[in-house]
DNA sequence: GCGCCCCCAATACCG
DNA sequence: ACCGGTATTGGGGGCGCG
């Protein structure tokens, strides 16, 4: 018998000699990469029943079941008798768990919805990206890529972090060489593949220098020599692993990059899968970034600074280039140097996935591509083991809609020396405060002592104060351990690693505790309650009301509030005033989060821009932070608001944009600002409007080009007659002289500028007409 | 046939 | 495949006008 200390890859399971072996892949302290068997879960599911007695004659009967026990559980907080329902057969689990909710006494199901990796998450002591320490004993297990295989002996037990794990990191990135319009793997071989690894190899294979066959060949084999722990890419899980599987087949060859010798797999969510490595797509991390409007690699890498050193290629460029050496030299430079992006925006995310795998529970790979809601989802199912809790199925409800939050009119104008007050985290803080959970809440009709519980305003809906929810209890666990993270990145250098560790994870609670609100509202989820959302927001419309009524009673002027914050002019003393009575009075933290010299608001909520003490000039909801505004428009408007606020004087603001309009009139300015971006949201031919952007991806549609819901495309309108839908065109066909430049002075700059201006009573006239030698020139 | 008004679908933002 | 609140644009229909 031997202990083991290892960190948690990636886990899988297997049915092997009558029993479900559930396979850990790890790096232990020494460095080994090692893989474990655990065979000592059972596969199982829960039935409920009001009557265990009148139940278990039947459900002994019942095909397949390998042994019950009868066990108290609780679902919604509500405790119920329940059978633990082993089946010794894990494919069988489906059938047997259908056969026993049909069963006299069933009342219900529970837990069969559920992969039998994720049951061992649930009930071992087990994190992905954790440190684990574990009795095992050496075994012989051919063909894998390991430096030792052990059967687990008694489960894991997770432990304190041992040291850091130096994973082995492969970046990879695939030029195929598209014919006409998408490219096919059923038709178009590859151009290229660089590849690099975190070791120092840095390498280009090129279909021309070797065949397409020795590319993958290659391939393969710097896989198998390096053995990656994580092998990472741009684009992998929509495209890039299943086109390197069907060129691989097309050649004669097995892509096997598996540490169990198999291809790569598309997993039951989504992405792919490597046995016994991670596989990570960075594009899912671009799409987690709000500020990354159009997710290609080029904009992820000036996000996170890294220098784009080779020259852009459009995909449809590819083939000609491919076809002369001086081009194919620009294609092969052109891969390396995006080899080199998605390991540098690798080795910028890596801390930050580990740790959010880390705390949700669910893989690395998996937690990169698993929305908001089932991240949420998954931390609280580990945290419903310490209760007790049954897991709820998934089930069908309807959509009803409840209020929000509230949103103050703007007091419109320029405005000086304005303190914006947030509330800290306010919703998380209000569920905990009045207990606000699944299973504390009291059903109308339910008599119960009024001094109890607490009654959320406008709504009525009742919590018990006692005992503690399991979403307070959740909720309490994420504040507590950001708190405790954040004092000790207090004492730390913001350079070394365990500062860039604790950061990471600080970032990663950040994100889960403010989702749990929205996760209660969201009427896919198995914890859904529509009260608990609707009693949340109701008591945060009563919070912010008292505290705006409270500000003007002491004479802090509002200018502005939205949710929670509030905008008022600064006071030192009776802001202090302030914070100190909603600490008081309302047991919520509330600090000034900002504060601006100047701010601009037009009549619009939701809409403003401001300087800071510092200088910095920060834009809300306007179109300069607008995906779907062309740059020009965006960048004149910045401009205007720039001038505005760093010198006071719109008239200035207004001259220089007159200078900014006349050059996009005059067609000085580089189609790429003329470019309008647009996500498609859904299959083409759903779409019952003529939209410009629709019928700009049914012109990408038709010349051979894929596009998918979440696609964004990018269009520009070019002279002629008729509806905009008649005048769009996909960027890449259009040529400069086309452009209807009036359409952008129209339709873009005029209107983003003027938002801006018209707070100050400018109209267009002021910016139409620019007197010259006497003359008057008009647009 | 044209301009005007209103409504609606669609998108992206804020917190 | 996280919530509701919000602004905005362009398409399209209805209406009056002559």
């Amino acid at each position: 018998m031997t202990e083991v200390r290892f960190y948690l890859l990636d886990l899988d399971y297997r049915f092997r000699s009558g029993k479900t072996e559930v396979r850990l892949w790890g790096i232990t302290d020494e460095g080994k990469r090692v893989v474990l068997f655990d065979s000592s879960l059972r596969p199982y599911f829960y039935v409920v029943t009001e009557k265990p007695e009148f139940l278990e004659p039947s459900l002994k009967d019942v095909p397949g079941v390998g042994g019950y026990e009868l066990k108290q559980v609780k679902l919604f907080g509500k405790p119920v008798n329940a059978f633990k329902v082993y089946v010794s057969n894990l494919d069988k689990l489906e059938s047997v768990a259908k056969t026993v909710s049909k069963l006299d006494g069933s009342s219900g199901v529970y837990e069969d919805d559920l992969r039998h990796s994720q049951h061992y998450l649930l009930d071992y002591d087990v994190r992905p990206c954790g440190w684990h320490v574990v009795e095992v004993e050496k075994v012989d297990r051919d063909g894998l890529k390991v430096d030792g295989a052990y059967k687990v002996l008694t489960p894991p037990k997770a432990i304190e972090h041992v040291g850091r794990v130096a994973f082995r990191v492969l970046a990879f990135y695939m030029v195929p060489l598209p014919s006409k319009g998408s490219p096919k793997p059923e038709r178009d071989r590859i151009a290229c593949l660089a590849v690099r690894t975190n070791d120092g190899l840095e390498k280009v294979l090129d279909s021309e220098r070797l065949s397409e066959r020795e590319v993958l060949q290659r391939f393969i084999e710097i896989v198998d020599e390096f053995d990656p722990d994580i092998i990472v890419g741009y684009g992998t899980n929509r495209r890039d692993w299943e086109y390197l599987v069907k060129r691989a087949k097309i050649n004669g060859l097995v892509l096997k990059v598996g540490r169990d010798g198999a291809e790569p797999h598309r997993s039951l969510y989504g992405h792919i899968s490597i046995a016994g490595r991670i596989a990570l797509d960075l594009y899912d991390y671009a799409e987690d970034i709000p500020d990354i409007k159009i997710k290609t690699l080029e904009n992820l890498a000036s996000y996170i600074g890294a220098e784009v050193k080779a020259e852009p290629l459009e995909e449809p460029d590819i083939a000609a280039l491919w076809a002369t050496s001086e081009g194919r030299r620009r294609v092969l430079e052109y891969s390396a140097d995006r080899c080199r992006l998605v390991m540098e925006a690798f080795e910028e995310f890596i801390e930050y996935g580990c740790q959010l795998s880390n705390l949700v529970c669910i893989p690395l790979d998996h937690v990169c591509t698993a929305a908001v809601g089932f991240r949420v989802e998954s931390y609280l199912m580990k945290c419903s083991r310490l209760f007790g809790e049954l897991i709820p199925k998934r089930v069908e409800k309807p959509y009803r809609p409840y209020a929000g939050a509230i949103v103050l009119n703007p007091k419109p104008g320029l405005h000086e020396n304005i303190a914006v007050l947030d509330f800290r985290s306010m919703y998380p803080n209000i569920m905990m405060k009045y207990n606000v959970s699944p299973d504390t809440y009291v059903e109308p009709g339910v008599e119960v002592d009024p001094e109890k519980v607490y009654v959320a305003p406008e709504v009525g809906h009742r919590f018990l104060k006692k005992p503690d929810g399991f979403y307070r209890e959740a909720l309490r666990r994420l504040l507590e351990a950001r708190a405790e993270v954040r004092q000790k990145l207090k004492g730390l250098n913001p350079e070394s690693a365990e500062y860039r560790v604790l950061d990471a994870r600080q970032r990663a609670i950040k994100v889960v505790t403010n989702a749990v609100y929205g996760y209660a509202g969201w009427i896919g989820a198995r914890w859904y309650r529509r009260p608990i959302a609707e009693a949340t927001t109701a008591w945060g419309r009563e919070t912010l009301r008292k505290t705006i009524e409270y500000a003007r009673s002491i004479g802090l002027d509002i200018i502005y509030g939205d949710t929670d914050s509030i905008f008022v002019r600064y006071d030192e003393d009776k802001v202090e005033k302030l914070i100190r009575y909603v600490a008081e009075h309302e047991g919520l933290e509330i600090k000034p989060d900002a504060i601006y010299v100047r701010i601009i608001f037009t009549e619009a909520k939701k809409r403003y821009a401001g300087i800071l003490t510092d200088g910095r000039v920060d834009i809300v909801g306007l179109e300069a932070v607008r995906g779907d505004w062309c740059e020009a428009a965006r960048r004149i408007q910045r401009e205007v608001i720039k001038i505005i606020l760093e010198t006071g004087s719109p008239d200035r603001a207004v001259e220089k944009a007159r200078d900014l309009i006349a050059e996009v009139k005059a067609g000085k300015v580089p189609l790429r600002e003329l470019v309008i971006w647009k996500a498609i949201t859904r299959p083409i031919e759903e779409y019952r409007v003529r939209a410009p952007h629709v019928e700009a991806a049914k012109r990408l549609i038709k010349m051979g080009w894929e596009v998918e819901p979440g696609d964004k495309v990018g269009f520009v309108i070019v002279r002629g007659s008729g509806k905009l839908y008649d005048r769009v065109q996909p960027y890449q066909f259009v040529k400069q002289e086309d452009v209807d430049y009036s359409y952008y002075v129209e339709n873009q700059v005029l209107p983003a500028v003027l938002r801006v201006l018209k707070v100050f009573d400018y109209d267009r006239s002021s910016l139409e007409t620019v007197r010259q030698k006497g003359q008057m020139r008009l647009f």
